[in-house]
DNA sequence: TGTACATCAGTGAACGCGCGTTCACTGATGTAC
DNA sequence: TGTACATCAGTGAACGCGCGTTCACTGATGTAC
């Protein structure tokens, strides 16, 4: 995994592989989903729409590889998110660090929990699919999972009647999405100030769970 | 608004206007809204594509006015939870009905929470847009916002620290938009009982709010 | 170091396709007298 | 009631477009001796 060991050519070749994705991003964030097409890209990087077949066999393969590259950066942008923080603190930046790359990045945000192809492969379901099939270690839910068990652990909050950690987590991932969901596509338009009621309701969703 | 007065001409006109906007709805629930072509909806009412412009002005009218109704089916679709409830009990069915009707149409409710066009025109904004356009009224949120009014004057509800009835309902529309979507996109493949997690998770939410 | 050859990275042109929309048209329906 | 005409609802063919993908090709890069 580390790229000591690989030869100039594999180098060049996975930097191209990387500028090709980086055009896509660049594409989608600009124009939107809609917008993508293996000429664009070719376009944006001088290269023929011929030249992409060398690098990915089909424009779903290069769609799959960047909804991948999307979770795993927004798992980043959450990550820079202090470990220093009280554990209830960190919840509430945690789901704000969620809500505000979907709002950074609404188009890739959309693409990469709307296109069915590029799922997580949690535990249990077939194994061996395509090599960049995406795991559950791309995915941003272990991240809530682990703000929420730290204060669970804290002693900060607690389950309530018939819930579970995983189902607890479930709950606040729902919360954060639907907030970020919300106000990519619904309320784009609105003025109101949802930063701050953003900011309030994961509080009061942390606090509701105290002890 | 009401059809008294009208000829039978107008009468024939709007019935087939509606048979444009049922193929449509038919054609997004079969295929995702990628499917979704003049052509289509042609060929499903035995039509020339030529002939639906007649009847829509563009393609884009058409995908308008099936958002519109898309809403408009929602909110019917929430108001069948029946009034006689507790009103605690109330606010967890009017959840689920908006969950359920995202798992039931899958691919229609994200055309609607998807397309950037067919947006509700809150109180305040441009008004005089298209016929057509989106109003408050049409809005699922209302109903949302309602349910939570109503806990609120039984008692059964109370806002958390730094809340009104505004954030509060929007924080409810945050979950239960946040549920409905990661079931329809990112968890549609997972065989983990989430209803019964959705129904625990928004009992939790109310009583998380209680006295 | 120089030469002969194999492999590689990338091109240009073309393919067939489905799309939204336009437009001159036609037969059916409605209206006026 | 019958006739002449206007309007309407719908058609068929065509337009131009952008798309993903294929394929024979070519010059550049790397390898073997």
């Amino acid at each position: 995994m580390t790229d000591e060991e690989l030869s100039p050519r594999e180098r060049r070749y996975q930097r191209t592989q990387q500028a090709i994705l980086e055009a896509a991003r660049a594409i989608v964030a600009e124009g939107g989903a809609d917008k993508l097409s293996i000429r664009a890209i070719a376009d944006r990087i001088d290269y023929s729409p011929a030249g992409l077949y060398e690098y990915f066999g089909s424009k779903e393969e290069i769609i799959g590889a960047l909804c991948l590259e999307g979770h795993r950066t927004l798992k980043r942008y959450m990550h820079q998110v202090p470990l220093t923080l009280p554990p209830d603190e960190y919840m509430v930046e945690l789901g704000l660090a969620y809500i505000h790359f979907a709002i950074q990045n609404p188009d890739y945000f959309l693409l990469i929990f709307t296109t069915t192809s590029a799922r997580p492969a949690f535990e249990g379901e077939a194994a061996g699919g395509p090599p960049e099939e995406m795991t559950d270690q791309d995915s941003s839910f272990p991240v809530l999972l682990g703000g929420v068990s730290r204060a669970v652990q804290a002693g900060k909050i607690h389950f309530l009647a018939g819930l579970g950690l995983l189902e607890t987590a479930y709950a606040f991932w729902a919360v954060v999405h639907g907030a970020a969901m919300l106000r990519i596509t619904y309320l784009d338009q609105m003025k109101a100030d949802f930063d701050r009621a953003d900011r309030l309701m994961l509080a009061a969703f942390v606090r509701g769970m105290g002890p």
